[in-house]
DNA sequence: TCCTTATTCGCACGACTTGCGAATAATCAC
DNA sequence: GTGATTATTCGCAAGTCGTGCGAATAAGGA
């Protein structure tokens, strides 16, 4: 999303007014990249502005959401999350933690797909389930990301067993 | 998921009894490629077994669910779905009426994806949003599925702004 | 400062799912 | 077939997440 500066002139523009709670909002999600939950905000703001409800977060994030500056995923059944990043990116979930992750894909349109006779595709999301690996601690340098092609570990899905005997 | 007489006899096995509302279920979940939320299962169900609860829908497809019979959706944010195909395989949803259709995809090995440093992929799971043209009703031969490559309509997104201005 | 009305926020409610336990029924031993 | 055992069904309560509602409050302009 736009900084809180710009986030706060688009509001002006469209007649909303600038409250304590919006700005702070605003703030705390500008270049936030850890796709928090509506509670999860909350808990955050609260901290700087104690009395803050969970409803006022809700309807702001709803107001970004509809104003272009924030996008909402569903997700893994749990709550909401908002994502402060509008670009064309999709998604890395840790099993473990159920930590969200930006990733970058570049070649989508080489994706041979078996779609369904006349389903004109809009877009597409891909989530990379797994786990993120324990760091070894070695160089503190952060490395946020690193281009690869995807290797799936292990493609072994539920246990299922092979119904042999009485099927008659 | 397995045939209706296949289930049963993993059923027994483990020790589990046959009845009437799990062998209906069953039966309507085996070939089922419409995605069927609870609800929507159980009004199917109603109409064969009038008094069948919903309680003993959700605790049979959550059974079959552990057996790995089938596989559980979250999606939307609207209801839970369940899947009977437990193959690998991705999702088509049409924007206009939800539905659900299953996309094989064979080529997820070749995505370039910037993914965090350590990141283990274990799966992949690919939504193609978009709309089921419809039919010209012409050949009204069922065409399920046709190979294809993706190639997204346009991808914009939000009816963001160009911040110009009062940005300080 | 005063007025208008957008906004906040608590509460009720709705949608979806799960916990709980009494009544019921499937399965087995005899 | 009869009876005992206990898995299962099913209604209801409760939990989670998000939204509708409206009175009290406060932003922003005159
Ligand atoms: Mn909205
Ligand atoms: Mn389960
Ligand atoms: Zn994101
Ligand atoms: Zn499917």
């Amino acid at each position: 999303m736009h900084s809180p500066a710009e986030v706060a002139a688009r509001y002006k523009e469209q007649g909303r007014r600038l409250t304590p709670q919006r700005q702070l909002l605003f703030s705390l999600m500008h270049n936030n990249a850890s796709h928090p939950t509506a509670e999860g905000l909350h808990e955050v703001a609260s901290k700087r502005m104690p009395g803050i409800s969970l409803r006022t977060v809700y309807q702001t994030l709803d107001e970004l959401s509809d104003m272009g500056e924030i996008q909402l995923m569903h997700g893994d059944g749990g709550a909401l999350r908002f994502d402060s990043n509008v670009d064309e990116h999709h998604h890395a979930v840790c099993a473990e933690t159920g930590e969200l992750f930006d990733v970058y894909v570049d070649n989508i349109e080489s994706l041979r797909a078996q779609l369904p006779a006349g389903f004109e595709v809009q877009n597409v999301s891909i989530v990379f389930h797994g786990r993120l690996a324990k760091k070894k601690s070695q160089t503190t340098t952060k490395s946020p990301a690193r281009p690869q092609t995807v290797r799936a570990k292990s493609t072994k899905r539920s246990p299922r067993r092979t119904s042999r005997g009485s099927t008659k």
